[in-house]
DNA sequence: ATGAAAGCGCTAACAG
DNA sequence: CTGTTAGCGCTTTCAT
């Protein structure tokens, strides 16, 4: 079983031409100073001959693994599957191979992760962090040998690493804003249980807006949740025992947003006259739950290419730092049913 | 930058013991044939000096990668993301590395990534073929190198590849039945524009049970997509334009039968009751639709699991194969409103 | 139980 | 422009 035709190395062409393994290794690789004829012979003799270049070898004797390591929360939504997209375009053009690993939004995962990434000696790292991830230390190590990293959509400040992701104060002012706009007045804010960057610049942008439309922010109008489907219905419940009932509820991610609707309307709750509702991300559930939900939306095609760029830049040592060593994308407001009143 | 405390060999480790390096990686790997106190001072020695095996040189020395391949149609779904998590569990605990690519059910992205793999030396491969894959005369040069292949989901029949999928034609019977005892006498089949075997698969189990309960086979109610939200859509517009109009639909996938019956219910079809509704898949979307959709449910960390032992199994030369080199795993029908007619 | 030595296939000084 | 040479860090005969 395990005798296929031999492999065919740089000696059988170096042997085969009558040349060193040395030209053969730089005409392979286009090297500048090599006879532009020797160069076609060998890359001739390459392809007839069926050889194919051992990257095991190169590289370790380039000391480079050409690996990226990616870590996601979870696989399991179509913007993460455009990410992946853009950085595996950017990355197999600069000839880099990707190896994905879903942390499943548990930070424990996240750090075992991490450490098996750092002992396969990738090269750089491509980071959404953990929704429970609340420092970076794991990735410490990362850093302190000089391996770049770049975070995107959940990402954690660090002078060493940039983060590529969407201005979220300002879409979650935008939402708010637009539910006032709608006539909301008391506006609960589902968010994360623990607070990552991004849930905090949403929060942020969600008391902004109220600040400058005069409404009082209130804190018992806040809720700490997991962020899954059930648990945006169990914020359903709570926000049905409120004493003084709500008009409107800005959830920070799609699939809490569609529970809790869900919920509501299984309660006999009219959306969007008696609450409005809106969620973040356009996930696939948002343009198919009645009423539409509204939402947030942002492309993640040029997320990941524009996180993938950076990196291979910081490999290439040609990056340059913007400002704050931030990058932020747009993101774009969608008003669907679930928040539209019909003045 | 790039000066972090120099990286630790066996050589270092040998010279700070007085042993050779021999000795010290035999020690590392837990060589039976090493003294056990010589094996704890090794790996104390490693521990403490910081110590990571490099990968790169093993692998050359062993002419090995490995990295498995991972080829899928899209990441895009929980089903998917589940695979992997089965994967990645079995493969990690083999010391393999995962490299994924989505060929976005794009054939020519599937040859080139074929490719791409090839060049990069994988150890192995699993793959879940592109909607539109017929053959699959990209992967024979992995097979023809010995190079063990196991397909998932959406195989190819082969010799050499085991496949691990579910018994479609039996869950589309299973499908159908139902359909049929809610008292549907003309039932749709929504399908593939090109017939995979999984798509081939399921439509057998329509006509096996149309079959069975002597309903004829109307060629006319067999409907050829793409399979997407829209397509749905589009389908439901021929749907409404059939002259003698259908009482069931049988979508093979849930996007596809979720655009379909949201399309119809905007035009004033009752669901169930005029039309009854079923997809395959138990994507989020069919428990978020209004009413909730009927569909087939099956495992992806299981069938991610055993993909992934199997090629294992073929990595170690342990595996035998089982009759006709299929694995097939359980599926089970979930009824929801979409075809449930109160009697 | 340990060591010496060769070599996996490639690249990069250095020399010419 | 091309060749020589020396490793990259590890594993594995073959000795001892």
């Amino acid at each position: 079983m395990s005798n296929p035709e031999k492999e065919i190395t740089i000696y059988d062409i170096a042997r085969h031409l009558n040349i060193s393994a040395a030209t053969v290794s730089r005409g392979l690789m286009d090297h500048p100073s090599v006879n532009i004829l020797t160069k076609q012979k060998v890359q001739e003799a390459a392809q007839s001959m069926g050889y194919r270049s051992n990257h095991l070898a190169s590289n370790l004797r380039k000391k480079r693994s050409n690996i990226i390591g990616l870590i996601v929360g979870n696989l399991d939504s179509s913007f993460m599957t455009n990410i992946i997209v853009g950085i595996d375009k950017v990355l197999s053009e600069a000839n880099y191979n990707l190896v994905i690993s879903q942390s499943l939004d548990n930070i424990g995962k996240e750090v075992q992760i991490a450490k098996a990434m750092y002992n396969n000696r990738v090269d750089g790292l491509l980071v959404s962090l953990a929704y429970d991830t609340e420092n970076a230390e794991h990735f410490e190590s990362f850093v302190k040998r000089g391996i770049p990293l770049v975070y995107f959509d959940r990402i954690f400040p660090h002078e060493k690493c940039p983060g590529v992701e969407i201005d979220n104060a300002k879409a979650a002012y935008e939402v708010t804003e637009h539910l006032i706009r709608q006539g909301c007045r008391r506006i609960v804010h589902i968010t994360a249980y623990r607070l990552s960057s991004v849930a905090l610049d949403r929060f942020n942008g969600y008391k902004q807006a109220l600040l400058d439309y005069n409404i009082p922010y209130d804190e018992s109008l806040v809720l700490y949740t997991e962020l899954g489907i059930e648990d945006g219905a169990r914020a359903a419940q709570t926000i049905l025992n409120m004493p003084n009932r709500p008009d409107g509820i800005f959830a920070i991610n799609d699939a809490c947003a569609v529970g809790c609707l869900k919920e509501l309307r299984k309660n006999g709750v009219s959306i969007p006259d008696e609450i409005a509702i809106a969620g973040f991300n356009d996930d696939a559930v948002a343009d198919i739950v009645e009423p539409g939900l509204t939402t947030v939306i942002y492309k993640g095609y040029e997320m990941g290419e524009v996180a993938a760029q950076i990196l291979v830049e910081k490999l290439n040592n040609t990056y340059t730092a913007t400002s704050g060593n931030k990058v932020l994308l747009k993101s774009e407001l969608i008003i669907r049913e679930s928040s539209l009143r019909r003045k």
